[in-house]
DNA sequence: GTTAACGGTGCAACCGGTTGTACAACCGCG
DNA sequence: CGCGGTTGTACAACCGGTTGCACCGTTAAC
């Protein structure tokens, strides 16, 4: 053996350097007021000496968690990771998370295979909470999650789902983002607009759509929504299509800032003028959005506050705490290309 | 309290109602041979009776595993997903884990906050082992681990990292890569050539231009190299980009598929053809290549084999098995764009 | 001087499984 | 009938922590 695996050393260890009894060495360095300052200072000391780590086993065993919280993504990843919402979501749960104890862990589960793992697991109960980033009706696993009563928030309405007093959801209004969007190009004037959005499959697209469409009507046709991907790249080349097609237009609604991002550049290298000629709305208010120019006016998604939400909301409901449902909202966000 | 927190079946209450002891119930759901046919079925029947899981915490303090295996990532989540191979590689591990007992879990440790939350889980042994997707010289996280006797796997090439006898590696070999398109490219008689290549900061991308370079020289030339995003839309914005420059070439590497797809996009609509005009070699043998109209020719890394290699280092690692050093091979795949 | 109150500590039980070992019942054999 | 050997089961210890409660020695109050 090479390896020399040095086995972790134990409460029990602790306690004999120090003198005193396991149950003191324990109540010691969990800063029980039952145990006087001088023990503690031995106690610490010597736990510090000896390198010692609760074990995770033994500890979860006896206060009945594990101190691990599963982020469930029930779609494939790859789909996950071409939606750029995810990420700064995610932050925002480990960032709200790591204030606590609690780690966050991303599970997948997509095939059958992955999903019957992690239902084995739920049911063993490794895992203290759930956040479902998003949720779906019908699936398995909430139904398992629902019997067992592990605590589990949903992010994402779930219209109608049976489990509305059972679980809790945190989502952000996208069809108020898109009306946001609509009403300030339409209070700029424009009449003839044209959408760049995200994948047609999204439920988020689908949303804002609709809140463009209740300003809009028919200022926006339908022979003008185009779906694509999230990039830049994904607008430099709807835009390039736009303009080919030779139809008019002076307002572009995109579903991400970064689609904006590349809209702008093809509008520039076709001669035309934001805003001058053309206003331009984004969305995400990600960090690009100050870089472009003109500075793009954009739409607010609190991804962020909405990560930290759903993990305050999970340690509420393994403290006990009755399922709530929490709406975040969009914010118009005013800057130069409208 | 609305919620009826049924709290889990143990193992004592199947043994109850099987009327045996808990440790006959215990061995009889684990099929031991020094149980009868008779006396295990009993006990099956209870537990399938009362719904009875075995409980992690539990089963972990007594077998001494939570048989959960982190795979850790240290760069920030929103540059992982930018990556598209990593989905790939991370389907790998959890496909190959699913044929076991063990779940995998994603980590996010980029931020100093996220790494001493991960640290102290770490030493606390809730994972089994580490999968490291991205390790860097220098990382704390991985001297914890190397101290603490964690099962880890390094995905990716440490040159001359201290951890050599410690940690299992495995990776593919991206210059190698480089040099098989750039092989290909040059036996088709193309003399000038462009290079659109994925983030500039990336390190399997410099292995590859490495590998590019080592077999064209200068037929490759400085100004001839972009550095963009993964995405088709990258792609066709940088084909514009060389279009615009007016210089001569005849053939294009890219950094990835979906960058050939808008490359060619690109080219098409510049009346170049492909491959008669120019020749187009891709990387990753995306789906997306199949699909291009040339079928594309491009490098295959294998990126699932990978994350199956990954998983069974790590697997044999928990079972006392010595490090090992796995290096996987890229291969040419010859379509019709060349 | 006895007693009550109190701060500090240790014993032992407990969390929910697994496992080494002892033991009882049964078998066939001489 | 007594023996050794097999089979099936139960007891109890153990994994590594936490925690209710009993107990000890002080000190203050009467």
């Amino acid at each position: 053996m090479t390896q020399p695996v040095r086995t972790a050393p134990t409460l029990a260890e602790v306690a004999a350097a120090a003198g005193v009894s396991r149950s003191t060495a324990s109540r010691a360095l969990n800063d029980s007021p039952r145990i006087s300052e001088e023990t503690k200072r031995r106690v610490r000391a010597a736990a510090k000496e000896v390198n010692f780590v609760p074990n995770a086993r033994g500890r979860a065993l006896a206060v009945g968690r594990t101190e691990i919280i599963a982020v469930l993504v029930t779609e494939p990843l790859s789909e996950l990771f071409s939606d750029p919402t995810y990420s700064e979501f995610l932050s925002g749960i480990t960032e709200e998370l790591s204030e606590s104890s609690y780690l966050p862990v991303i599970l997948q589960a997509s095939s059958t295979h992955e999903r019957n793992r992690a239902r084995e697991h739920f049911e063993r109960r490794s895992f203290d909470a759930v956040i479902d980033v998003s949720p779906y009706k019908g699936s398995e696993l909430l139904e398992v999650l629902c019997e067992l009563g592990v605590p589990t928030v949903l992010c994402g309405q779930l219209e109608g789902h049976p489990y509305r007093d059972v679980f809790s959801t945190v989502y952000s209004d996208d069809e108020e983002g898109g009306r946001f969007a609509a009403l300030a190009i339409k209070d700029r004037g424009r009449k003839d607009i044209v959408a760049v959005l995200g994948p047609q499959d999204n439920p988020a697209v689908a949303d804002r759509l609709r809140g463009y469409r209740a300003v809009l009507g028919e200022d926006l046709p339908d022979a003008n929504v185009i779906y694509t991907g999230w990039n830049s790249g994904d607008g430099y080349q709807a835009m390039h299509q736009i303009l080919a097609r030779e139809i008019a237009f002076d307002g572009v609604l995109c579903g991400s800032d970064r689609i904006a991002a590349g809209v702008i550049t093809a509008l520039n290298e076709a001669g035309l003028s934001v805003p001058a000629d053309v206003s331009v709305v984004g969305f995400d208010d990600h960090e690009i959005a100050t870089r472009c120019v003109p500075a793009l006016t954009t739409v607010r998604q609190p991804l962020r506050e909405e990560g930290h939400m759903a993990a305050n909301v999970a340690l509420d409901m393994i403290k006990g705490a009755e399922p709530t449902t929490t709406v975040m909202h969009m914010q118009l966000v005013q800057r130069d290309s409208l």
